[in-house]
DNA sequence: GCCGTTTTCGGCCCGACTGTTTTCAGTCG
């Protein structure tokens, strides 16, 4: 269902943990490490590519190559299965944790034996880790603050994830002799950031042949009910999907029904009721006779109701009832819209992909223009250097005479500092196309530090979006404390915009300060922040983002004309 | 284990922070 290159990229990052736990070689680690993540972001299918070929990836040579080679053919490595034995499973889960890596995680599981998070949590509240040396009050708080936050997560999956997932299976479906039609509904649908569980729906006048090809579909490790009308099945990654069968003709009321959300559902059937009518996944019905009105088309249903088809990013009951009745629901922007990413890297800092490899992919998607914005000196681990940026730029200029119909805009991903520093001259910043500023460390600041800094940031004038401005990491780190409304009056006062970056683990900003943002009059930058030409299609789920806070493309500057844009850049 | 060259082994992103320890290991970005 995934791309062999994830099967491979976890494999090796699996190996990688084990070694580090185990106490392997460092560099070991490392090196399998830098692996995993070149063979996630290669290009290329890699269930398609001999050892030979397989070696041209960045950081895979001999040893590893073969390893990929035997999974490929057999389906494991026998390396890696022997390490999985010395270690139990529940202990590589351990160093998910923040704050906890692979040399506590050893010391928990030799000395107290302690191998899944359950596990840990009844010895910390046993007081068992005291005596443990390295272990002290404060790494207690912290782990436990770490468990809390994966545990908010709970298990929902990312969305792209569960967009792969759902995609595949949709295909599976589509397939089948007497599939009508075939859509996934849903959190899914409504492009929320984490997915719980997948919903899918068919329509077709038979239902067993669906039912049959989920329970048996490769990946399924359990069936979990299976019925006339729905089946429930767990995937071997443990995410729970529902099919369902629905009749064509309530299609519409089912996806409507289905697709939710259930506060947004509850409203269109107080409107239903208040027109003597009753809505159900079955249709729309008379309260009185009982007679079906509708029940094909989304369309169909939501006119019935005085309501314009209302886009399921939207259908959060966040006022888009009220709007669509006065006729003023948003234009959303959509992919289509987007004329270019202006936030990417290559591998002359932490990108895995040539500035050629990066360019040719982005001009495969039909942009108009695309902006190069590798790091500045500060984040030290890039090694960055006047030299070598004005380098690149000498490229990128000679790349930007070959492309015709895309113009490239070389720019820099800048650190914002402690106290709302950039890393370059003034003087220097002026010569780039493009400057985005980015907190990268220093989370911990207080509120008013948090807040004067990036007030300070959008303030320098060659700064001309904030990335990923909250920092949070889905499911791992919080956003910093900043007071956000003094940030958002910044950027709306410097014309700065925000970023929706829509790499998976951040959608940052979130939609609901998008949302609040907007009120404020500021402009929008919807980025992939693209480490890999695999990550520029991450663009969707970013615009999915926008879309939930309303946003048209009067508000996304990365939809505007070139000369448009550019003026706002100078701004 | 990979890479690059100084072609056969030595270096591998580097700095900062935190909590522990009492001079530093572990973790993170």
């Amino acid at each position: 269902m995934v791309r062999a290159n994830e099967e491979v990229q976890a494999l090796l990052q699996e190996y990688a943990d084990l070694i580090a736990i185990t106490g392997g070689d460092a560099f070991k680690a490392r090196a399998y490490e830098k692996a995993a993540r070149a063979v996630g972001g290669y290009h290329a299918d890699v269930s398609q590519l001999d050892a030979g070929q397989l070696r041209e990836i960045p950081n895979v040579g001999r040893s590893i190559a073969d390893k990929i080679v035997e999974f490929l053919h057999s389906g494991h490595v026998s390396a890696i299965e022997e390490r999985r034995e010395t270690i139990p499973a529940g202990v590589r889960e351990l160093i998910t944790i923040p704050m906890l890596g692979p040399k506590k995680a050893l010391v928990l599981y030799e000395e107290l034996g302690i191998s899944s998070v359950d596990q840990l949590l009844d010895a910390i509240h046993e007081e068992r880790l005291r005596d443990l040396k390295g272990f002290g009050e404060k790494t207690e708080e912290n782990i436990l603050h770490g468990i809390a936050l994966m545990q908010k997560a709970g298990d929902r999956i990312l969305l792209d994830a569960a967009m792969d997932t759902a995609e595949q299976i949709v295909a599976e479906l589509s397939r089948i002799t007497g599939c009508g039609r075939c859509c996934y509904a849903g959190s899914l649908r409504r492009m929320c950031e984490t997915i719980g569980d997948i919903d899918i729906l068919v329509a077709s006048e038979q239902s067993r042949p669906f039912m049959n090809a989920v329970a048996g579909l490769p990946y399924t490790a359990e069936v979990i009910a299976r019925g006339e009308k729905k089946t429930s099945i767990r995937t071997t990654k443990g995410l729970q999907i529902d099919v369902r069968v629905l009749p064509p003709e309530s299609w519409g009321a089912g996806l409507q029904y289905f697709t939710g959300s259930k506060a947004h559902n509850i409203r269109t059937r107080e409107i239903a009721v208040r027109h003597k009518l009753k809505l159900s996944e079955y249709g729309l019905f008379r309260v009185k006779s009982g007679k079906k009105i509708t029940s094909e088309t989304e369309e169909e249903i939501y006119a019935r109701l005085g309501l314009p088809w209302i886009p399921p990013t939207l259908r959060e009951d966040r006022g888009e009832i009220a709007a669509g009745l006065r006729g003023e629901l948003p234009d959303l922007l959509d992919e289509a819209d987007i004329r270019g990413d202006l936030h990417t890297h290559t591998d002359l800092t932490d990108g895995l992909a040539s500035l050629e490899d990066m360019v040719a992919a982005a001009a495969g998607r039909g942009y108009a223009y695309y902006a190069i914005t590798d790091h500045a000196p500060d984040l030290a681990m890039q090694r960055m250097t006047k030299e070598k940026i004005l380098a690149q730029r000498e490229r990128v200029r000679e790349l930007d005479r070959r492309h015709n119909g895309m113009r490239l805009l070389h720019g820099t991903e800048l650190n914002i500092g402690p106290e709302g520093e950039v890393d370059w001259p003034r003087d220097f910043l002026e010569t780039f196309d493009l400057c985005v500023a980015s907190v990268h460390s220093h989370f911990n600041q207080s509120r008013h530090d948090l807040t004067r800094r990036l007030v300070r940031a959008c303030e320098n004038p060659w700064v001309a979006v904030i990335g990923h401005p909250t920092t949070r990491l889905l499911g791992k780190r919080p956003g910093i404390d900043a007071d956000f409304d003094a940030v958002f009056e910044a950027c709306a006062r410097t014309a700065t915009a925000l970023e929706i970056n829509a790499h998976p683990n951040r959608l940052d900003l979130c939609d609901e300060d998008i949302l609040r943002a907007k009120r404020y009059g500021v402009k929008f930058a919807v980025n992939s922040d693209a480490h890999a030409t695999t990550h520029l299609p991450y663009m969707r789920y970013g615009v999915g983002t926008a879309q939930r806070g309303w946003l048209t493309t009067d508000d996304v500057i990365n939809t505007w004309p070139l000369t448009k844009l550019r003026r706002f850049l100078r701004h």
